[in-house]
Parts: C-alpha cells; sequence; structure tokens
RNA sequence: GACCCCCUAGCUCAGCUGGUUAGAGCAUCUCACUUUUAAUGAGAGGGUCGAGGGUUCGAGUCCCUCGGGGGUCACCA
C-alpha cells in the first residue's frame, strides 16, 4: 500500500524504538491517577500524578518542552526537561525518544509532580514517560487562536463521518455531542426505572413488520427457510407485554426503514418505546413534558436549548392543538364533516399534488404536513387524529371519526407520537382490514395484517398509553443540531472502497 | 429516485477568460533554543490536481462517462 511520507517516518520510527529496547505497544496496565480534567479541578501545586493519553501540541525549546497530553475529559499541560527525564549521562530518552519518535497522536503516560508555570498554566513536570502505543498515521491538525477561532480544522464531512475515531480525537464538540446523547438515554432510563417501568429487550427480526407503515428491509433465515423483516418498530410487541401482565414496559428500539435519506433520516434509527397499563394519551402528555424537560436538563442544566438560532422551551406544560384546529389555522380548511371527495377537491384547491389511491386519512396527513407541521416551532402536541391514519389507536372517547393520538412537534419536526391504545380486538381486526384495503388500492405503506398480534388482544389488554420518542431527532433538539449524521456515530454512508 | 454544487500536499484552502517547473498556512524533516501555549528563528522535502476518456500546439482549468460527498425536492420518523 502507497504510504505517505509521514506515515514511512512513523514506522521507522517504530523500529528505532524497538532498537533501543522500548516496546511502542506494551502490554502492562498503565494507572493514571487523575484525569485531564480530574485533575484541573482539583488542582494543587506538588501533587504527585501520573496521566495516560494522546501525546498532542509539543513546543520543544532545546532542553525543555511544553506539551499537551489528550485524555477521554480534555488535556492537560505536561513540561517535560531533559535533565528531569535523563538522570544520568544518557539523553535518549529526551533527545531521541521525546523529541524525535514520538509524534503528535501517540499515546503516552506521564509521572510527575504539579506545578504552575510563570504564566499561571498548570502543568506536570515530567519525571518519568512511557510510551504506551505508537500512531502511524499522522492526525489533523487543528489550532485555536487566541480570540477561540479554529484554523485548520478537519471539516469535510465525508471524512469526518467515514472516521469518527479521527473526528471525535481532533473535534472536542463532536464528543461533547455523543456525551450529550449518552445523557439524554441516561435521564430517559432513571426515570422510567424510578417509576418501576421495566426494560425489555423484544426481537429485531420479526416475521411480520408491524407497528408501523413503512418499506422494510428484508432478510433470510438459512434454518428456517423462511423471510425475515428487520423491525420497523416495536410496538406490537411491547403491547403483548402488557397483555402479558406488565404495566410499564420500555425499549429503546433500533428500527429499521428501507427509505430515503437526508438530514432527517438515517435507515436505522432508534426510538425510545413506552407503555404504560391503565393510562391514557392525556397522561401521556404530562408524561412527555417531564420527561423531556429532564432530559433537557441533563444536557445544559435548564430547559431551554438554542436550535438554529431559535431557544426552544421545554419547560412544561406545553402548547395543546387539535388536528382540526391545527389544519383550520393554517388552510382555512375544516376537515369536520368533509368526505373523502370534498377533502380531495379541498386539498386540490390548495395547489397540493395528490391521486387516488390516497384515503381520507393520508389528504388529511398531508394537508397537515404540508401546510402545518413547519410552524410548530417550541414544543407543541398535535392532537386527535382521524381514525382513517391511525390504525393502532384507540377512537375518541367523545369525537367520533378521531382518535386520541398526539404527536409532539418541535422545531417543525416530529420527535414523538402516542395514544392511547387500541385495546379492543374486534375494531382492531376491522382497522386492520380497512388497511388491507387500502393496500389494494395501491398504498404501499399501508399495514400488515398481524394475526398473532390479535389473538394476543382477544386475551384482553388493560387500557394503555404508549408513545415512542425519536431519539435522534432527539437529540438533535438538544444539542443544536441539524443533521442526523452529526448524533450518529457511524451514519449510513455508500461502502468505502479501498485501492 | 430527480436537480444543483463540490473533490488540488497529512489538514485547511488559493489557483482569473486554458499558457513555462501547480502555490500558501499549518503539519513533516534538518539546525538553534530550559517557562511555551496558533511557541519562535533559519533552511528543506512532500502532489499521477477523485478515476478514465475527449477537445486542443497546450488541460487543475473546457466537454463526456464513472466514483465519492454535500445541498434541495420526493417518500418516511
Amino acid at each position: 500500500m502507497q504510504r505517505s511520507e509521514q506515515e514511512r517516518l512513523r514506522i521507522e520510527s517504530l523500529a528505532q524504538m524497538r532498537q533501543l529496547g522500548i516496546d511502542p505497544y506494551p502490554a502492562a496496565e498503565f494507572i493514571a491517577t487523575h484525569s485531564a480534567v480530574g485533575l484541573a479541578d482539583r488542582f494543587e501545586e506538588g501533587m504527585k500524578v501520573t496521566l495516560a493519553g494522546r501525546l498532542m501540541t509539543r513546543r520543544i525549546m532545546g532542553k525543555a518542552s511544553f506539551a499537551s497530553l489528550q485524555d477521554s475529559s480534555g488535556a492537560f499541560q505536561l513540561y517535560v526537561s531533559r535533565d528531569e527525564i535523563c538522570e544520568g549521562e544518557d539523553k535518549s530518552l529526551y533527545n531521541m525518544v521525546f523529541k524525535k519518535l514520538l509524534d503528535r497522536g501517540d499515546f503516552i503516560g506521564v509521572e510527575g509532580e504539579t506545578f504552575r508555570t510563570k504564566t499561571g498554566e498548570p502543568s506536570v513536570r515530567v519525571s518519568k514517560l512511557t510510551v504506551l502505543s505508537k500512531a502511524i498515521r499522522p492526525l489533523p491538525s487543528p489550532k485555536t487562536d487566541d480570540d477561540g477561532v479554529v484554523h485548520d480544522a478537519f471539516t469535510d464531512p465525508e471524512l469526518r463521518y467515514r472516521m469518527r475515531y479521527v473526528d471525535l480525537v481532533v473535534n472536542p464538540d463532536v464528543r461533547k455531542t455523543f456525551e450529550a446523547r449518552s445523557r439524554v438515554i441516561q435521564a430517559m432510563r432513571d426515570n422510567f426505572n424510578a417509576k418501576g417501568w421495566l426494560e425489555v429487550d423484544t426481537p429485531v427480526l420479526q416475521p411480520i413488520p408491524g407497528g408501523a407503515a413503512a418499506q422494510p428491509f428484508i432478510t433470510h433465515h438459512n434454518a428456517l427457510d423462511s423471510q425475515l423483516y428487520l423491525r420497523i418498530a416495536n410496538e406490537l410487541y411491547l403491547k403483548r407485554l402488557i397483555v402479558g401482565g406488565f404495566e410499564g414496559v420500555y425499549e429503546f428500539s433500533r428500527n429499521f426503514r428501507n427509505e430515503g435519506m437526508d438530514r432527517t433520516h438515517n435507515p436505522e434509527f432508534t426510538v425510545l418505546e413506552l407503555y404504560v397499563a391503565y393510562k391514557d394519551y392525556l397522561w401521556m402528555m404530562v408524561e412527555m413534558e417531564n420527561l423531556l424537560a429532564s432530559a433537557c436538563k441533563a444536557v445544559h442544566g435548564k430547559t431551554e436549548a438554542e436550535l438554529a438560532g431559535e431557544m426552544i422551551n421545554f419547560k412544561p406544560p406545553y402548547a395543546r392543538v387539535t388536528m382540526r384546529d391545527a389544519i383550520r389555522e393554517h388552510t382555512n380548511v375544516d376537515i369536520d364533516g368533509l368526505d373523502e371527495d370534498e377533502l380531495r377537491t379541498a386539498c386540490k384547491g390548495l395547489g397540493m399534488e395528490i391521486d387516488d389511491s390516497m384515503g381520507k386519512g393520508k389528504l388529511i396527513d398531508e394537508l397537515f404536513g404540508e401546510h402545518c407541521e413547519r410552524h410548530y416551532i417550541q414544543p407543541t402536541f398535535i392532537m386527535d387524529y382521524p381514525v382513517e391514519m391511525s390504525p393502532l389507536c384507540k377512537s375518541h372517547r367523545d369525537k367520533p371519526g378521531y382518535t386520541e393520538r398526539f404527536e409532539l412537534f418541535i422545531a417543525g419536526t416530529e420527535i414523538a407520537n402516542a395514544y392511547s391504545e387500541l385495546n379492543d380486538p374486534i375494531d382492531q381486526r376491522e382497522r386492520f382490514e380497512a388497511q388491507l384495503a387500502l393496500m389494494q388500492r395501491g398504498d404501499d405503506e399501508a399495514m400488515f395484517i398481524d394475526q398473532d398480534f390479535l389473538r394476543a388482544l382477544e386475551y384482553g389488554m388493560p387500557p394503555t398509553s404508549g408513545v415512542g420518542i425519536g431519539i435522534d431527532r432527539l437529540v438533535m433538539m438538544l444539542t443544536g443540531q441539524t443533521s442526523i449524521q452529526e448524533v450518529l456515530l457511524f451514519p449510513q454512508m455508500r461502502p468505502e472502497v479501498f485501492a
């Protein structure tokens, strides 16, 4: 393979280290007494410490040098003096190893005593230096000037996503985003566990891709000689567990949909699904408000987050708007009482592209998606969806033709979808059959009938409220990112071709 | 899937209506330097300009095909 000049030099340094009796990839444990930030937080002069991490910038000034050591928490300054790491006549550890054979990016461990330099910078005066792992490829070398401006940043999205390991090393904000993602998920999990709800795992490989309307990935099991699908949702499995007697179950579900990719869609994505027995969608709204407020606090320490120049306020309560009112407000169309033909005429009047395969539910969905959705910047519950677009949702307790469903919109994007779950097995069977009719009419997103799920409902499911929250999108909202690729460690890319 | 834009050194980028040997900063290498922090000073090396074809006396630059990426739209969360 073709090596760059810098790579060849580093490989040569490896050999030279071995000649000096230094193992560039030692096996032994290295114990760091402190992390970089931990040491900075509890800094006193005269502490005996050890640190481990990557050697980053070096400023060599003859017989002494400054360097920064970067670990998972951040960076700390090292002071390396020739005569302090080489006590005897042999100065090769400094002159050869430190100055020549080590490079930016190599892992080292150091032992030494803390002090402040004359400019006041907390530093470690290195007395012992151990090579922990040599890097043979050079890292990109961004620099930050006195005004905080970053020069030569590693910014090419293709390289950053394909080599996330490099991105994480040189772009501290990237690491912060993924730490925030972990905190969001942890805050949610803590919240659910405190209430006694059970975290469960349900099948990713499903014989029927149910619980949502989407194109699945199809695979094949050899031993069973049967077609299987990667799940597009886990909803129907969690409801089976409610039938089984658990009162609250949740799962952070990796779902797979064989559809387009853009800045809010990745073929695999994460949804938190939560189902709680004896609750309804009104209860769930309050639950969501509190949940998102605590998730936001977990990231920002307060209930506000900035996104694309807009402050998003996660403090409860959130606005509640019915689907009918939302459409009426933004299009002057009152969907109440319109039949399918009248609705189609109204959509055409608004210049929308529609076709005959669209049923009433789909038409309303289009109306909302095209004309309303983008207006909801602050967290807003859109509630009471028409029954045609919600085949798994309970009919509204006092609005015929509507369901007890809400979606939560933030920054014009759907973040969560929740129901008072349909638990009437006869009604559910009819809804599935209506989906079948839509499918025959040409709607390729209509749901399949899951006979086992219907059988489960026939054994009796308590009244239940369930919700799905798009975790990737929520993390985007909470970290100020506008592309899903920035909140996925390894976003889907075309396979790389190696020459 | 459609349209638009991008791909030049390890990184970030210049490179005009085509014109000698393709440039800069950082990184790298050599030398100097014991309190620097975008360290500094002096010097040096490093490129099949995404790939392949074409037009031309001459292509990084114009045209075509392909590959990769980004953006917009459509489907979807």
